[in-house]
DNA sequence: TTTTTAGTTTCATTATTTGAAACCATGTTT
DNA sequence: AAACATGGTTTCAAATAATGAAACTAAAAA
């Protein structure tokens, strides 16, 4: 349950009905909802009057509405890497012959804003959008190991540690030794800490001022590559990271253009 | 001013940060925002607090944050036509070396989800997500027909009428007398009615129900086509739209492929 | 040192929200 | 036909959250 009142429960009655992934009926929601019936129905009500829902009577489904979608559109092209980035992914694909992912810290967790595998190119958004954790997958971690101070200790708190494969890392302490080699190194390893068969190597994505913007990764299935492999990649992944930082940073302060 | 509440009002804040189209200090947001200052600080706080807003401690900027961005997902996926018409668009654009627009109504005005152009292709977004009127563009008047009773009225309410151009229609009675003639059609024209030297034909994306999923146009430049010429594209404008809305159908409600 | 600027916090008052209970419309069962 | 069930919708006294002028804070400028 959210703070920041009111605001907060409309954004979580709207995060409810967005994680349906189609359109969904009151009673549907009521089931899952924690506020009382008539606090959801007039949350429902609030927000398809404001467009961030749509309303369709004839089945009475609620689904996103199309001022959310204006909105996403803002939200994609001046705060997701995945436009400035998406050459880039293309081109690192076609190269190593590997699916690579673009991500971003969201909380807590990791947001895949991207996915590109050159030998099977699926179209926009087909995978990206997922939310994965963050300590035990290669982006997060990269990630993770950028953040400071209090957020790092409170991203690190929210943290799950379920231990998914015999090599996940399931305390904070071996979390934070793990951020401190990726930071002595400048990229990281998924070693099959997340899925069982699936390695990556994955880096930061930092403006010049070393603020973390995101990070990247090259995936693939241990029946095909390895962690060895994988490391041979960095410094064209490296590179591949750090143009993107140039021109993320480029189009969100184009005063240091000068 | 928005009505519902307190929730009305803080969307209108997301929207006034997303308008700007860059990271914006509070103080810009302060000059054209309505709200006492305390009252705008406090809903960039509950925003930035529930993700939705990002803020940057060294610039002191607000920017869409990645809750938004993650909600972009679903909202695209689920409730924008973008994603299932881009091929047909693509193939559309292809066929006939004009430009492919698709939108969708927001309230009272068309949000153009995606534009394609075969000769001049464009990477994801470039043009979509702009926001248009529905009484003088192709694909408002489209839609529009298909809008009845009392939300009709509510939508002919809230046009504007500014006149563009000589051609535009300037009063309510000309739209009405218009969307009939679409309707009895089955298509419509923007006769320059919106900008000088530019036409198209535009046509309703319906479910099998007859309910208005979006519009799709053909557009182009009076040096190089002329209404006549689209004209006789609309056959064939119609068979997209038709398949478009078949697909979008059979996604939202997989129930009626049984 | 003083003044200005942009952002941030306070708290008495006002406005909005809340949610159990009741209501409504439609469909099902007796 | 009447009673019951279901899913959605509305009411309103009480509770809670929001409001916004004024004051405060920190940094920059004069």
């Amino acid at each position: 349950m959210s703070g920041d009142g009111t605001v907060g429960k409309a954004l979580d009655v709207l995060e409810q009905v967005a994680a349906f992934e189609r359109p969904v009926r009151f009673g549907e929601l009521q089931e899952k909802s924690p506020y009382p019936k008539a606090t959801l129905y007039r949350f429902l009500q609030t927000l398809t009057n404001q467009g961030m829902l749509s309303y369709e009577a004839e089945r009475q489904t609620y689904a996103m509405g199309m001022r959310l979608v204006r909105l996403a559109h803002a939200a994609w092209t001046t705060s997701s890497l995945a436009p400035i980035a998406r050459p880039f992914l293309d081109q690192l694909s076609a190269e190593t012959g590997e699916t690579v992912h673009l991500a971003q810290l969201d909380a807590s967790q990791v947001l895949y804003v991207d996915k590109r595998n050159a030998k099977n190119p699926v179209e926009m958004y087909s995978q990206a959008g997922k939310v994965g954790p963050a300590y035990c997958t290669g982006v997060g971690k990269a990630m993770l190991a950028y953040v400071e101070g209090e957020a790092l200790e409170r991203a690190i708190a929210q943290q799950s540690f379920h231990r998914f494969t015999p090599t996940t890392l399931a305390d904070p302490q071996s979390l934070r030794e793990e951020l401190v080699a990726i930071r002595a190194r400048g990229y990281g390893f998924d070693r099959e800490e997340h899925e069982p068969g699936i390695v990556c190597i994955a880096v930061p994505i930092l403006t010049k001022g070393s603020r973390m913007l995101g990070a990247l990764s090259v995936t693939g299935p241990t029946s095909r590559t390895s962690l060895d492999q994988l490391e041979h990649l960095a410094p064209r992944v490296l590179e591949t990271a750090k143009r993107i930082g140039e021109e993320a940073e480029a189009w969100r302060f184009p005063e240091t253009r000068q």
